[in-house]
DNA sequence: TATGAATGAGAATTCATTCAT
DNA sequence: CATGAATGAATTCTCATTCAT
């Protein structure tokens, strides 16, 4: 096996044992057991314990960054969004076990992780807001406090996420209907709340 | 010191540790340090250290019970709202530390906080859901999927005290003001999204 | 409570406690529950553990020297005998939790009371050794080395002890008769071994 | 130093500190530093403490086992019972740190070394009482209660090993001869008790 | 590179004993 | 005399990391 390839299997294994035990409960002897190497040969690819699960997280942090999208003003608003609600949805979906991880387990373990975590989510709230900003700017959305309606935004999407992945069936496959319809309810909170409207019908126009 | 003055005199310093260092990095050690008391000490009073967190979360989670009041359709539906939502919000202020470990901490620890975390979420969001459910069918509120609505709602919530208590300077002070703004936007999200509409004009009126 | 009728009550029931848990299992908490003291008094009672422990193994140690008489060669040995027999097995079987201590725990505790044990058992093996030596020098008995055979004496005497304390049914009762039978066949194989002769008939006659 | 190899001085030194201090008295600590590991060392060949007294208890029974030859009453019976009670004798002043610990220590430990114990001396013991209750169908032994009598027997062997193990000088040696005059002594015990008669001229002819 | 035996710091927990009330 | 809260030394066991082969 290529030195590269050991690589790879090896942080797969271990993101399957700290999907499944957590962090703190996996130790290095489960991820080489799991991995079939033996203990010192960890050491050769990675640091240390912290290291392959930050890498790990990198990993994703990565992916999703590149899937998230910034908005285009000019162009068709709510499809922009939609299709990058949906495209974290995926990404999310389509890596279950890593995601766990971030939203379950990457929280407390230490000043260095969760300062990642913040600036990860600080970054995401800082393209909502400034989206939000540019929509009121605009006359698209209503006058608000866009800090605290970005967190709102997000709050919804990590909640519904967590859903996903966490509380809902592990193994269940959710199907791309489900998902377009997880999209349109979130979205339809966000946009309109409780109240009416539907955000089909809207085209970079005033929503109020 | 009474033997219930050293009990509560523990359960804060353990506070304050596990709000710091989190449940994993925190050791017996640590807390019997700050408490100024023998290790044997401490386990007079706490089984071990599993048994003094569970006990710090049981009482946030009682008091958050209490402060949730049911909705009363009958009365000024935006007024019941807008209370329980300050009194949650206050709560978690006078409870900076703990809130910080039930936002932040009590997640992938075991099996057993998790089931316990898990019903009080279900419990809440189900009073939440039950809520929704309601106003639709009185035709106040707009036909959605309630179930992921509500979560949207709780996941807003969750994202804003964990604003206030993790991410807000730690000791500085939010005034009653701030909670009132917070509050409104809170609401103002949740009724109307990111769409016009004031719910201080509501009054069990239809939203649509 | 007096004093002295306090301290006997502390006594038995740790005696209870030692016989049931054995003196390693058996904690200072485990005792002063039973006895329905405070921990700090039992330490206005005794030293320490051992102390108590030592205490309870002396007044067995007494009690049984004081069962085993010297025996005269003048009388009828073999009544002296079984009568010695018979009352060292009924001061065991009226002291089962202390005896079940002497037999089953009081070894390896430590130096001191090893030492103590072993000087017991010499002084009982010498005076049987001695009886020996003399059975032997008036032609009674056959010419053996009377320290060994001595030893093999208190292994058979020991070994039923054991029976009946530690093995037989715990609670049970073991009748006048039984406990006829049983010295009868003890002093049968220590006289005759497996081979014939009744020892009723011996009356200071010789046995070879 | 090969894994095995290890182990087997592990136990070695494990096997002199129990002999020497005792079960309780010894400590994990005691055992690494005389065999001059490391902590965690000791974990990666024994679970716990208990773990490597059983294995040390279990080579015992085993060897024991293994020593003892059931009688075939065709042949010089006499003969083979030398033999045997040779062997024990052997065997025990080969491993006189094992035996010490077989006879001083293993009791009251818990309850499953008490069982374990319990089954090894039932197991001896009903042989030896099948072997009598043999002999007196044969009409060579006098009719006697063949339990208590192997008891007596058991007591008598027991309390001989005891003598060469623990109470006399810890490095000597003991001669053939004097092995020879013990198994002698013994056995004419046992079989014409105090009084006379030789076994050595027994050929399978009655005791009685 | 790969191995896995060895390490030892550190964690949780117990319990005999003391001492202020 | 009696109490029982407090102590802290001692013990067991774990596990991330190192290092000789």
């Amino acid at each position: 096996m290529k030195k590269e390839d050991r690589r790879i299997h090896v942080l797969e294994c271990a993101s399957e044992v700290f999907a499944k035990k957590g962090y703190h409960e996996t130790s290095v002897s489960d991820i080489v057991e799991r991995a079939r190497i033996a203990r010192g040969t960890f050491y050769l690819y990675f640091e240390n314990k912290r290291a392959i699960f930050e890498e790990l997280l990198d990993q994703l942090i990565e992916k999703l960054d590149r899937r998230i999208k910034r908005i285009n003003p000019e162009d068709d608003v709510a499809r922009q969004l939609k299709a990058n609600v949906r495209g974290i949805i995926d990404l999310f979906l389509d890596n279950r076990e890593l995601t766990k991880i971030l939203v379950h387990e990457a929280i407390g373990l230490d000043e260095g992780f969760d300062k990642k975590l913040a600036q990860l989510n600080a970054r995401i709230r800082n393209m909502v807001k400034a989206s939000l900003d540019l929509g009121i700017e605009m006359g698209i959305l209503r006058p608000c406090n866009t800090s605290i309606t970005a967190r709102c935004i997000m709050g919804s999407v990590r909640e519904v996420i967590n859903y996903l992945v966490v509380e809902a069936e592990p193994g269940s496959h959710v199907s791309g209907k489900e998902r377009d319809s997880l999209v349109e309810q979130l979205m339809a909170f966000s946009l309109f709340g409780l109240s009416g409207g539907s955000y089909n019908e809207l085209n970079n126009k005033p929503l109020w």
